[in-house]
DNA sequence: CCCAAAATCAACCATATGGTTGACCTTCCC
DNA sequence: GGGAAGGTCAACCATATGGTTGATTTTGGG
């Protein structure tokens, strides 16, 4: 239960918190501005940030009364080899990625 | 909730569960023989089957009086392009790709 | 000093997991 | 036909989520 796999997969598997985390791709947040385009009490954005924290997906650091989350893309990199390397990383999954190249590449233009 | 991708990565956050697909990687299996190995009633696996199923990431067939468990790749891998895709795919995810592409090599010899 | 802002904590509630056991339904096979 | 194998269902229990509101703590600023 407390497996850091575990813990990833179980903190991405809520829509809330893999938006929270698309957030913090552009950059570090406070709690409170986090909270802010949600419709939701602070508390609850609070247990979120919690939840993600644990299974190690950001980071917290306080500074004066802010606290500020950070993006640590190392859990999820670790969680999407798993993946990756599930069934030997099989053919299918090779065409799967090549078409992802191809779309980055398109939205890219 | 019944986002799909909730539903898979809901599934993926239990260690039994991420051992049933490994099992089912190297062919299709009766209910009975997916419980076997494990310490848990056949209906604890039972339920664990459902949620999987449900997410999309096996099917069940029933032929006789035997239900067959077979994996379906493709959810899981839309879950892994998701992950891929978080963060506009950046370099330490490719590098990261690398050495596993690496590894794989490796492991072949 | 005092108030307001930034967060967490605590208590509470509803719902979902993760497991159990026991009853049940189907289907095979002698 | 009847018993046993293959599974599911139902009821139950403990624990974790996901949310609320209200109180509390800490810190910044006028």
């Amino acid at each position: 239960m407390s497996n850091p796999i575990d813990l990833v997969f179980a903190a991405l598997a809520d829509p809330t918190r893999r938006e929270i985390l698309t957030m913090l791709l552009e950059d570090d947040m406070a709690v409170t501005d986090v909270a802010e385009p949600f419709e939701m009490s602070l508390a609850a954005i609070s247990k979120h940030l919690h939840i993600l924290t644990r299974a190690g997906l950001i980071a917290q650091e306080k500074r004066g009364r802010v606290k500020w989350c950070k993006l640590q893309m190392d859990a999820m990199k670790d969680t999407s080899l798993w993946m990756e390397s599930f069934g030997q990383f099989e053919c299918v999954n090779l065409d799967a990625f090549e078409k992802f190249l191809e779309d980055q590449t398109i939205q890219a233009k």
